[in-house]
Formats: structure tokens, C-alpha cells, sequence
DNA sequence: GCCGTTTTCGGCCCGACTGTTTTCAGTCG
């Protein structure tokens, strides 16, 4: 049993709980557990095993590691079989609809025997639902349109085509008059490989203006709904965009709190309380000490108190006891340690990159010739570049075997002649075959200054075939850098079945870096496995897989992935000069 | 169900919006 599919049982006990109503705490105590072994990128099978003490872990005590014990040891949940056998399957589904949660999917179920989605859009296209207490016609609508758009499946959109959709409506919304300030938050401003949606930031003399502006904006496919502080739209890409109007001394509080995470947030206000402190988006406020141990006065309504802070987010930070944190950070897992310990990280940031060593050019699938590539990387200011085309093996690509592999050098020879304002390296990204040996005779990747090894073939065996396989490969001397090391395209493919830990494992052993693959369809390594290689000393390439020189610049994607997992300029190979770099990479014995 | 040099019991983040109500529950982020 994987860490995942311990996940999506808890998280299944969770959501079934919720419809049983049972107490909202043990509930959310799930849920912190689910955030735990998200974050944890061994699998807890391993730790099973080893007898290890799985309540070390945060929010995981007696309970839940017996869930887990059960759960690896035998695949199942005897709670769970018990809830799923009083509960219809199809019940936790319509909680994914739009103004449905526990309670109104219970009583669905309840009063008109409603089990699955598909029956809850029979009785509701009958108006039955509008009848029941509690909803009403505008309900009924909104849950067949909720519905609609579930059926034409609402994936979160890549951070990449945000970065493509969101700059006309920027533009639109600064150029409105009364606008003074902007700015993205949400999860777009955490750099997350995936947005669900848009939240904007404004600071406007007119809120109404501002609202106009965007409900005026020609992109608008529909008003989602419009309230004093909060527009909602839907563009005719799918992104829904959320408005907010914020008063200037809350701006920084705003910020904060809209940016998250979540998790983030929860954390804050917590250690806020501890400090008899209140955070909201509208500031940092001291709790007066008639309404202490009172926290919901008469009808939920705290007396105001004084304001603390607001206006930037430094100053919440600071009143806070905090130092300002990195938006990419901001998860709730390990920041506020680190700023009380005053041990946060120096992130790393693009310019800090030196050098990208994965690309291709015209010699095998890339758009733009040698000489094409090594003028746009020197425009970017690089010391150094490796150029990386493709192995033979990629047979549709034309990929390099040995006698094409020397007709390159002898080229990069008089690139070299003519470009030496940068150091160009000679690389290959070399197949991993199915049976774990490289495409490519020793004697050849002897001579290379780069090798770059990556899967693109056979992707579908199974975890033990296809860990064994990047093992085999990764022992090979001449192995430097694992290339897109799970192969995954967001929202389009899964990443190839292997044991991350154990790889990782063998990175840190036979020093071999992993790739974060720039590209905003890849970015992979993702973050938490990011994370992983970091504790064991695995280092760290971001490149971008250019295939044409526009594509250089996609390098801030996987920067911005790399500081999620917390890495400095210390753990990214390629910020260091071309000599550590290739010392480094091939400090390794000859075959 | 988890957690604790303020507590092993009694807490557990905060506010807005919507739709349904006539003082509020449910949902959402």
C-alpha cells in the first residue's frame, strides 16, 4: 500500500464522516493526516515495516497509525468497509458539486433517495429538490449547472497557461481608472504547478468601478456573482477570477490571507491566539480581555479591538514575530520554525543560474540550429551550456548514435571557435533502455562533458521492473543527471510506476543529480520529491529541455519549483561555476 | 482524532456570501 492510496482511504473516512455528521474535529484530524503523508515522500509502508513509531509524525497519534499499521498490513480499513456499507458510494461525489457539502448531500439522500450524481440530476431536473427545506429554486438551478460543468470535467489549469491567460486582464484591469494597486495572490502567487482559480487584488477608490471593470472585461464568458468586496467571473478559457476590493490599511493583511496557503493561514492565526492576537484579512487585532475565553461573544460577534498591524505584509509578519516569508514557502510546513530559529533559507533565485545544460537543437528534435541555441543562451548572460539532443534510441527524432554524435562535435568545435563568450559542453540525453543500459557506447560517454539520462519508452511496467531498470541505470559510472525523472505531463499523463525513495537513494549514492525539468507541462521533479532529494543530499539541475530558444526563458518555472522545496543556491548544481559544475557532475571513477 | 514548559481534558482559524430564513445554517476559501 503506497502513501497515496493511504491518502485517498483517510481521505474517503473523512468525507464519510462528514456525511455521517460526526464530530467536525475528528473529522479535520484526518485531514491533518492526509496533509501529513502528502508531505512525506517515503513511503510509510517502509516505516511499517521497520516497526518505527509512526506517531512521531505531526498530527498522526495512536488512532491513526493503527490505521495505517491496518492499512498497509492488510490493504484494507475495517472502519471504512463498515461506513461504506451503511453509506452509498456515489453520496461523497455529489460533495464535489458547487453549494453541496455534507449536510445537503445528506438530506438529498435522505429525503429523496438520492445516491449518486446521476440520480440527484434526475430529481432535480423534476424540481424535487427545490421542494425540500432548506433549498430553493436557486439551489436546484446551481446544482444542475454545477452538474454540467463537473460532466465537462474542471481540471486546475497549468501555472503556465495562467501565465499565458492573465496578462490581457492584468493590463485591462490597471488601465481602469481608480485602480491604484494590484495583485495576483492565491496559489498563482505560490508558484504552484497547477491554479484552480484566480484570486486579484485591488486597492481602488471606487469598489464598484472596479468591479465593473472586470465584469466589463472582453474575456468574460459569465458573472459568477458580485458582492461588496467580491466579483466572480468565468472566462471564456474556463479560469474563474475573483476580484477583491481591499482597503488600504488591511492590504498587507489581504495579501497575506489570500495568497495562503491554507494551511499557512490556520497556523497564523493560531500563533496569533497564543500572542492574545487576532489575524483576519483585515489585520492583526488585540482580543480585549473582557471577550478572552469568549471567543464567539453574544451571536459570533468578537469585540473589534485595536488594530495591530495590517497595512503591509512585513508589519503582520513582524507583529507576529516573524520575518516575511516567501510566498513559495508559505505551507505550513516548517516556516514559522524556521523563522523563529531565524534559519530561513536564502531561496534560489533565476539569476542565480549559471548555465542550462539541457537542450536540443536541429540535430534532433529541436526547432533551431546549434549556433542558434548557443547565441540565445549567451544573450541570457549564461557562463556555460551543454547542448543535449537525443539518443539514438528516440528513433523518431532522428536521434544521435556514435558516427552523428562526432559529426556534432566536430561542429560544436567551430561554434566554440566562434562563440567563445560561453563555455559549450558537450552532452547527450541518452535513453535509458528497457533493461536499464544506456544508448550509447562507454567509450562515447567517456568523451561527453554532460550526460543527461532519462526514460521516454516502455513507460507502463510495473513499479519493481521499472525500479530496477532506472537503478540499473543510474549505477552506471557515466551517469550524471537523471532528465525528467518521472516523466509526467500535468493534466496529461501520470508519472512513470517507480519507488521515488529508492532512486533517490541511489542519486545520493552513486552521485548522480536529479533534473528539474522546466517546463511548465513537466516541472519534474515536483516539489515534495524535491524536498526528499534535498534531506538526502541529492544535488539538484534545473534546466529547461529547451527546444527552442524561446524556451530558455521557461528556466523561472523550475526555479520557482525548486524554492518550494525550500533549495538555495547551494543544493542547484548549475548556479555554480562550470568547473565545480563539471567537477561535481564528474567526480566519479572512469569505467 | 490530535495535542499540550500555560492544559492528559478541553480545546481545535476566521469571515463573507448565498439562499433560505425572520435570526441563521451551510458552504466556501
Amino acid at each position: 500500500m503506497e502513501n497515496i492510496e493511504i491518502v485517498r482511504v483517510l481521505n474517503e473516512v473523512a468525507d464519510l464522516l462528514e456525511i455521517q455528521q460526526a464530530n467536525p474535529f475528528r473529522v479535520r484530524a484526518y485531514r491533518n493526516a492526509v496533509r501529513t503523508i502528502n508531505a512525506h515522500a517515503s513511503p510509510l509502508r517502509k516505516l511499517v515495516e521497520q516497526g518505527a513509531d509512526l506517531t512521531a509524525l505531526p498530527s498522526i497519534g495512536k488512532g491513526m497509525a493503527d490505521n495505517i499499521r491496518e492499512l498497509v498490513e492488510s490493504g484494507r480499513l475495517a472502519m471504512l468497509d463498515e461506513m461504506a456499507a451503511e453509506i452509498p458510494p456515489g453520496l461523497v461525489e455529489l460533495m464535489r458539486l458547487p453549494g453541496v457539502g455534507p449536510k445537503k448531500a445528506r438530506k438529498l439522500w435522505d429525503e429523496l433517495g438520492v445516491e449518486s450524481i446521476d440520480d440527484l440530476e434526475e430529481v432535480a431536473s423534476e424540481g424535487r429538490v427545490a421542494e425540500l427545506p432548506g433549498f430553493g429554486v436557486k439551489t436546484q438551478d446551481r446544482i444542475l449547472r454545477g452538474i454540467r460543468n463537473y460532466r465537462t470535467s474542471t481540471t486546475r489549469f497549468r501555472l503556465g497557461e495562467v501565465d499565458k491567460l492573465l496578462p490581457p486582464l492584468i493590463e485591462h484591469l490597471r488601465a481602469t481608472p481608480g485602480i491604484t494597486r494590484l495583485e495576483v495572490a492565491g496559489s498563482y502567487r505560490r508558484r504552484k504547478e497547477t491554479v484552480g482559480d484566480i484570486d486579484v487584488l485591488v486597492l481602488a477608490d471606487d469598489a464598484r468601478a472596479a468591479s465593473d471593470a472586470l465584469v466589463g472585461f472582453s474575456g468574460v464568458e459569465s458573472v459568477i456573482g458580485a458582492g461588496g468586496t467580491k466579483t466572480s467571473v468565468r472566462l471564456r478559457s474556463g479560469l474563474q477570477v475573483d476580484l477583491r476590493v481591499v482597503p488600504p490599511e488591511s492590504w498587507g493583511a489581504a495579501l497575506i490571507y489570500f495568497t495562503g496557503s491554507k494551511e499557512h493561514n490556520i497556523r497564523l492565526r493560531r500563533r496569533a491566539l497564543e500572542r492574545k492576537l487576532r489575524v483576519s484579512e483585515y489585520g492583526v487585532f488585540t482580543i480585549p480581555e473582557e471577550s478572552l475565553g469568549d471567543a464567539l461573544g453574544e451571536r459570533g460577534i468578537a469585540s473589534e479591538g485595536e488594530v495591530v498591524a495590517g497595512a503591509t505584509e512585513e508589519e503582520v509578519y513582524r507583529a507576529l514575530d516573524l520575518s516575511w516569508l516567501p510566498p513559495e514557502i508559505r505551507r505550513d510546513r516548517g516556516e514559522f520554525a524556521a523563522s523563529d530559529a531565524g534559519e530561513l533559507p536564502r531561496l534560489v533565485e533565476t539569476s542565480d543560474l549559471r548555465g542550462d545544460v539541457h537542450m536540443h537543437s536541429t540535430w534532433s528534435d529541436g526547432r533551431a540550429s546549434l549556433e542558434e541555441m548557443v547565441r540565445a543562451c549567451a544573450a541570457r548572460g549564461y557562463e556555460y551550456m551543454a547542448i543535449t539532443d537525443h539518443s539514438k534510441a528516440l528513433a523518431m527524432v532522428e536521434g544521435l548514435d556514435a558516427a552523428k554524435l562526432r559529426r556534432q562535435w566536430d561542429e560544436i568545435e567551430e561554434v566554440r571557435a566562434a562563440h567563445p563568450e560561453i563555455r559549450i559542453l558537450r552532452g547527450l540525453e541518452v535513453d535509458i533502455l528497457r533493461d536499464g543500459s544506456l544508448d550509447l557506447e562507454d567509450e562515447m560517454l567517456e568523451r561527453l562533458d554532460v550526460v543527461i539520462i532519462s526514460v521516454h519508452s516502455f513507460l507502463g511496467l510495473d513499479r519493481a521492473r521499472q525500479t530496477a531498470r532506472v537503478l540499473k541505470a543510474l549505477a552506471h559510472p557515466r551517469s550524471m543527471i537523471f532528465g525528467h525523472p518521472t516523466g509526467r505531463l500535468i493534466n496529461r499523463r501520470g508519472p512513470i510506476d517507480v519507488d521515488i525513495d529508492d532512486i533517490l537513494h541511489a542519486c545520493a549514492e552513486f552521485g548522480v543529480a536529479v533534473e528539474v525539468n522546466s517546463h511548465p507541462h513537466r516541472l519534474d521533479l515536483k516539489d515534495s520529491h524535491l524536498w526528499r532529494a534535498r534531506e538526502l543530499g541529492v544535488p539538484v539541475v534545473v534546466a529547461t529541455d529547451a527546444h527552442r530558444p524561446d524556451d530558455l526563458d521557461l528556466a523561472h518555472y523550475g526555479i520557482e519549483q525548486a524554492r518550494r522545496a525550500w533549495l538555495t543556491p547551494e543544493h542547484v548544481l548549475n548556479t555554480r561555476g562550470v568547473d565545480d559544475f563539471l567537477a561535481v557532475l564528474q567526480g566519479k571513477p572512469a569505467i
